[in-house]
DNA sequence: CGCGCTGTTGAAACTTGTCAAAGTTTGTGG
DNA sequence: CCACAAACTTTGACAAGTTTCAACAGCGCG
């Protein structure tokens, strides 16, 4: 008996390292396939990658050959414009897709830089499109996550375009406690990966804006912030702050 | 002679409602087909809309199943918040698709308005996804049509994160010009089909912001405006104001 | 021909950015 | 394990850019 379960539990062990048995597969590429299908795919995302913490995952201008799932970790991606200003485009946690951009072009347009110490499973493309062509379901979900990628970025273009700095910043908070939720983590309380000058990035704002709409966030009982360490003490309130009456 | 030439010129005027006539193949969905995987897509796209000016394709909520592709006109597309502000997320003209941010969601997530009659193709999505099953090119197509879309949202958040008014106004007319070209339209000569709040909300601005960036343009020698018609001066000059040095 | 929508321009108010200084944390090498 | 350097954060004072408010001009449509 005790033989028996040691043996499960390695068979185990290497299992896992599958999409049938990742916990992610209810946010990742495999979404809604049956046994059989699931098994396909792991059959096509079997390169795995670690990427410490401030390397990249890939480059701006590499050539494209596959997407990657992440499986732990965190990452941000930017581009940079040729007079040094750069703009990070989105973080990425576990179960979200990186590398769509590269579709395009057939080379990547963003840099991946990797946040914290990250690991990934990488999807060479063409042979994602040919199962694809095999399973329609996976098929249509990859076309979901394609487009879920479309509607995250025109979230992102009203923030940029409507929104003033503490409206941004409240938007920013409640997004990542939604996603850590989703995840089965902690929604009011979390570490951000990330410094000041990359959420300003991404929120079209300087450091020093943002440094402030945390501590003005703090002072009126919302948050609570120890720096990188964030506690959401009243999400209504930040709730409110998104959409100011006035 | 002359009665064959005529019957000729009839079923021209039939055919030409097919892709595989279409003047616009070389920008839309049936780049790099084949003569016979062509016919099979005139069969999918033989629905036709006329939009007139100031009416909707679609609307944020409606339920999705069918991607449209312009044939002719101009349309924009733009989200509303629940507080009534709204903000335009793109201009699309002849050859490009509206509606792929409707596939994650099975509804649409933005409102597609006219802003000159025009005609559209509908694609219905489901057999787009069928078809590009079958055909391995079209699928590919497809992908980089998705992924083109998600790159020019990296733009536009470069433009609205990291961009002032005037570097926004020249970018936004440099690409405008920059698309006209690729339809056979003057690259230094054309006219706006949109109104300067409507750009405005596109570029992250106040209409008054926009119109102030316009007169200077124009004190300045790098374009002559007449209302909404626009003369590019000086391409070059533009594109300095894009990348300011100090 | 006038009414409404659109566009232009000015002045003041407000928001955010810039520059500067000091405090804090993190990482590294002795 | 400590010391030091580097990176990151906070805060203040001021400058710059954008919005707001307001008035007016022009064009286009009924």
């Amino acid at each position: 008996m005790g033989q028996h379960k040691l043996s499960d539990e390695v068979s185990l062990a290497v299992i896992k390292k599958a999409c049938s048995n990742c916990n992610l597969r209810e946010l990742c590429l495999p979404l809604c396939l049956s046994r059989e299908e699931m098994l396909r795919l792991d059959d096509l995302v079997s390169t795995r990658r670690r990427v410490r913490r401030g390397d990249h995952l890939y480059r701006a201008g590499e050539e494209f050959d596959a997407i990657y799932a992440i499986r732990s970790g965190f990452f941000k991606t930017g581009v940079l414009l040729s007079d040094g200003r750069d703009q990070v485009t989105g973080f990425q946690m576990a179960g979200e897709l990186l590398g769509l951009d590269g579709i395009s072009t057939e080379r990547h347009t963003c840099n991946a830089i990797a946040l914290e110490d990250s690991e990934v499973c990488a999807i060479p493309f063409s042979r994602l499109e040919s199962l694809s062509r095999e399973i329609h379901t996976l098929q249509h979900h990859f076309h979901k996550v394609m487009s879920r990628e479309i509607v995250r970025d025109h979230g992102v273009m009203m923030l940029l375009g409507t929104m003033r700095a503490e409206e941004r910043l409240a938007a920013f908070l409640l997004n990542l406690s939604q996603r850590f939720t989703a995840r089965g983590f902690s929604p009011s309380e979390f570490y951000l990966r990330m410094t000041r000058e990359e959420i300003g990035s991404y929120l079209g704002l300087k450091l020093e804006t943002v440094s402030r709409a945390f501590s003005r966030f703090q002072e009126e009982g919302h948050i609570a912030v120890q720096q990188k360490h964030i506690r959401i003490l009243n999400v209504a309130g930040l709730k409110s702050l998104m959409h100011p009456s006035h």
